[in-house]
DNA sequence: CTGAAAGCGCTTACAG
DNA sequence: CTGAAAGCGCTTACAG
């Protein structure tokens, strides 16, 4: 029953030390002979002492903590990522803070007080749809070194970042469905003004000119990441005068929940339309039919962008090594593609 | 470009007043005149004034952060809670801390560690299946007022709770699949040890038995509430001498594993057997075909949780009121039920 | 290797 | 209503 929790300088007294002499043996244990070190471990012991992490914040400028900014809590894609980044931040003595962007937004906060009030000493932003002003200010502010974009990034800032091959990737979707036989290939894109809308889209539109495929205008579909999204653009290809027989969309999320509107019209994934996605998320193989998708790693993603924040963060000086990290992508095969009709 | 941030002392110097004055001006600024307060806001202004929130979280003894606690950061269930949690926590200025509970004992930390060493002011945990000395450590060390349990708790521990009805929400499960004439049932259980585990199970065998049905001990099949054990659970329900024409499976990833299992081994689902969950995680509704489960509120149980914690943080003398909250739940037919064959 | 002392940036009784 | 001063619990040059 500790009611009130022990200080340095109780540890001091039973040890019979000084307070700096407490300090050392805790944090630096080799400047202390071993004597000292374990009078001192055993006053620790007898104190029950924890340090106190406020105390140790405000004297180090060290917050020894990280935000994560996602760009929706609810979405699921995230959440390996997040596994991945909390180990490596446990393991270091790092805490995870997470927030996302609309919550920020709407509690009247700015992102950047994150880093200038002490809460953070560095974050991983996974919202590349961050409004441009909101990117300068972090930009201007000098905080590059302390910012890294994960999955998504901003084209032209200096943030570092860690991605996977979104452009190989999309090339292997629609090879895929170019081998099958497929010769009338839908898209259904991510956000508007995100970047990976961008990148998949442009390497969609890329590769089907290299294929020499046809390529009509509605068979690009407006979308995003989303569950709703994936419906409306069920319903508009239904309502295509001219339908393809494959789409690849953007993400996942989308791409069963396409499958999902056009379960309800009563049309056939694979018999009548193949469809792919992107992400590879727990539930894609356990859908049906599974899914082919386009798998990346996120646990290794997110453990790839821990480790590079805590390394910029550690030695804030190394600048230019090490800026991006693109990870690869596999093509996973399932059951909602096959040959057209 | 603020490289150096400017302190309280800095914005008394501009304002021509005290760094008392400055600090009441900015949280309490009704204890100073009209004329000082603007004073202080101009010189806020031209200063570029942010708060040192680990200084002040040193002297007033507060984090003004929260820690929630997962069993598992992989699953998409808790996306949706969270955002309720930090929808609130961010309108009072406080900060979301999260760990899982692995993580937490893999990095050599104690759960009690975060409110000891002044990281968390409070924890919200979700995983009720915590080791019992470490819950019996929590409440030894006298914080039970710090702490919540949501959707899971502690039988006989004394800390407040915010769950879901899930002992109404097993009986509508069971008496939907009876009203559509079913009459062998198989519950494919939580993991061994968890409280929801048992108090769903209890339920189902309840009222099974209140409906004078069959039992057969092989159709109480034991899971827990991941993707793997949905496809183990299948195949134990495959391989039954007696099969049911029903499951109730204890959440909506082991249903939905179920189904793909099943799938795979080319049996239909309502057709050959009825299926159902518990949750209503998105996924669900577009599943093929979409799940028929218990839906739980994790929106409001997330806020709810918030709510209570804080409450509890700001009035720790306020025992006894509002220990509990038990939400509603739902039932939401969908086509993964149907009559028995 | 160890200690005395300063100081990180706030808030809050205590006086006035 | 305002200010001078103490202090939250650490860490770290600086001496010795």
């Amino acid at each position: 029953m500790t009611l009130k929790t022990s200080t340095l300088q109780d540890v001091a007294r039973v040890a019979g030390v000084s307070t700096a002499t407490v300090s050392r043996a805790l944090s630096n244990p080799k400047m202390v002979t071993e004597s000292t070190r374990t009078r001192v471990s055993k006053a620790v012991e007898t104190t029950g002492y924890r340090i106190n992490r406020a105390a140790r914040n405000l004297r180090t400028q060290r917050s020894h903590s990280v935000l994560v900014l996602l760009p929706d809590l609810a979405n699921p894609f995230f959440s390996e990522i997040l596994e991945g980044i909390s180990r490596i931040l446990a393991h270091q003595g790092y805490s995870m803070l997470i927030a996302s962007t609309g919550q920020v937004h709407d509690s009247g906060e700015r992102l950047l007080d994150y880093l200038d009030d002490a809460r953070a000493d560095g974050m991983i932003i996974l919202d590349g749809g961050l409004d441009r002003d909101v990117v300068d200010m972090l930009e201007n502010a000098g905080k590059t070194r302390r910012i890294l974009f994960a999955c998504e990034w901003v084209e032209g800032a200096d943030f570092p970042t860690v991605r996977c091959e979104n452009h190989q990737g999309t090339l292997d979707a629609v090879n895929h469905l170019y081998d099958l036989g497929h010769r009338k290939i839908a898209h259904v894109t991510g956000p508007e003004g995100n970047v990976l809308m961008h990148v998949r889209k442009d390497a969609f539109v890329e590769q089907i000119a290299a294929l020499d495929l046809e390529l009509n205008p509605g068979w690009v579909i407006p979308g995003d990441f989303s569950i709703a999204a994936g419906c409306r653009a069920a319903q508009a290809w239904i309502g295509l005068e001219d339908r393809t027989t494959a789409v690849f969309c953007a993400s996942d999320q989308l791409a069963l929940a396409f499958i999902a509107e056009l379960s309800r019209h009563g049309i056939k994934v694979p018999e009548e339309v193949s469809v792919m996605g992107f992400d590879d998320i727990d539930i894609a193989e356990q859908f049906i039919p599974p899914l082919t998708t386009v798998r990346q790693d996120r646990m290794r993603l997110g453990e790839t962008a821990a480790n590079m924040l805590m390394t910029q963060i550690t030695y804030p000086d190394n600048r230019g090594a090490g800026n991006i990290a693109i990870l690869p992508v596999s093509l996973v095969v399932r059951e909602s593609t096959a040959p057209p009709p």
